[in-house]
DNA sequence: GCTTGATCTGAACGCACGTTCAGATAAACA
DNA sequence: TGTTTATCTGAACGTGCGTTCAGATCAAGC
C-alpha cells in the first residue's frame, strides 16, 4: 500500500515503530533492513528519516519506551503493604507483561548486545531497577519471617527467569488462559520462596 | 596472523567452528560476516568454503552439536533411580552445562529464529526432548509421591527457564562459585515443586 | 485560490555482504 | 628430489545495505 505525497506524520510515526517492533522481534535487529520497514509501512526507506535519526536511534527508542512503560505500569500498580501480597502481584504483573508485550520483552532481551555502548548502559540501568524492585519484595518478606531464599539477588534472578520463560511456549488460544497460566507460576514462585 | 598456503585442514577446521560460536554468540548471526570469521581464524573468507557450505550450514552445524552433546552428555550421567534424586542430578547438570558452555546456550535460545525451516524444525526436535527428560523425571516425582506441581509440563519449562537464566549474570571469578550456584538453583528449584 | 511547509518519492552514494574460482603455495609422499 | 594434492590467496561477481537529498506532492492556513 503506496503512500502518497504529503502530511501523513500521525500516522507514520507510531506505524514505523510498530513495525520495527514486530520485524525485529520476528528476524533479529540485525537481519532487518530499513527498506524493509518502509515497506511494511507503505512507504519508501528515505521517508523513515523524518522520524528516526538512523536504525540504532529506532532500536534505542523501542526498547528505552518498552522499559519505561514497565517501571510505570508497575509503579501504577495497587501496591499491598504486606511483602507477601506485593511478591503475588508482581508475579502476576510480570506475567501478564510479559504474555501482553511479547515482542517488547522479548527483544529487550535479545537486542541488548546490538546497542551502542552509551546506549547499552541506560537500557542496563532500567533493567536493573526492575530487578530491584523484585529484590527489595524479598528483602521485605524474608525480614517479616513471611519467605526465605538463601541468596535474595540471586532468588530475584531466578524468578525473573522462570516467569519471562512463559514466552517460549505460552500460546494465545492455548490449553490455559493467562489467569490460569498466572496462577500456576505464582504456585511455583511462592513455593520456590519458601513462602506458605 | 596470517596464514600462507598449504595444508592446515586439522587446524582450521575447529577453529572456524570456535571462531563462529564465540562471534555469533557475542554479536549475532546476522551482524557476523564470512570475512570476520575468517580474519579471526587468520584466513582469507574463501578458504572458510573449504569446510562449510555455507554460512547457514555453519549455524546449524553449531546448533545441532551443541544440541548432540547436551543430550549425550546427559546420558553419560550416573543415572539415578530415584526420582528426587534425578531431579536434583538434572539441575545440577543443567547449572553445570548451562556456565560451561555458555555461548553454546545462548545462541541455541537466541538464532533459533535465524535457521532455515528445515533446519529449524531439527533443533526444534532435539530441544523438545530434553524437555521432555524434565517433565519425565517430574511425572516419576509426582507418581512417587515425592513433589507436587499442578502441571508437570509447565513445570518443566518454568525450571528449564529458572536454571537458564543463570546465563544472564553469572560470571566466572564472581561472589559465588559454580558449586553455590548450584546449591541455591538446587534449594529453590527443589521447593517449587513442592518436594520435601 | 494561493502559498507555504511538512511529507514522501526515487535515484544515488559508497560500502560490505556471501559466495566463487583461477592460480599460488607448501606439506606429504614417491 | 620431484610430483601430487590439499589448502589458501586475492580478486571478482551481483546484491543489498544505511543514509542522503533534490524535487514532487498534497494538507493546511491565509
Amino acid at each position: 500500500m503506496a503512500r502518497t505525497a504529503g502530511s501523513h506524520s500521525d500516522i507514520t510515526g507510531p506505524r514505523i515503530r510498530e513495525a520495527a517492533l514486530r520485524l525485529f522481534a520476528k528476524h533479529g535487529y540485525a537481519a532487518v533492513s530499513m527498506r524493509r520497514i518502509a515497506s511494511e509501512v507503505g512507504v519508501q526507506a528515505g521517508a523513515l528519516y523524518n522520524y528516526i535519526p538512523d536504525k540504532q536511534a529506532l532500536l534505542f527508542s523501542l526498547l528505552k519506551g518498552h522499559m519505561d512503560e514497565l517501571l510505570e505500569a508497575w509503579e501504577a500498580e495497587p501496591h499491598a503493604a504486606d511483602p507477601l501480597a506485593r511478591l503475588e502481584a508482581f508475579v502476576r504483573f510480570h506475567i501478564r507483561f510479559t504474555l501482553r508485550r511479547a515482542e517488547s520483552i522479548f527483544i529487550s532481551y535479545m537486542e541488548l548486545r546490538n546497542l551502542e555502548p552509551e546506549n547499552f548502559v541506560q537500557i542496563e540501568a532500567l533493567r536493573r531497577r526492575y530487578e530491584e524492585v523484585l529484590e527489595q519484595i524479598l528483602r521485605d518478606g524474608q525480614a517479616a519471617g513471611q519467605l526465605s531464599v538463601p541468596d535474595t539477588r540471586i532468588a530475584a534472578f531466578a524468578l525473573i527467569g522462570m516467569l519471562t520463560g512463559v514466552n517460549t511456549w505460552y500460546r494465545e488460544g492455548g490449553r490455559l488462559s493467562e489467569q490460569e497460566v498466572a496462577a500456576l507460576y505464582w504456585d511455583m514462585a511462592r513455593k520456590a520462596v519458601g513462602a506458605a
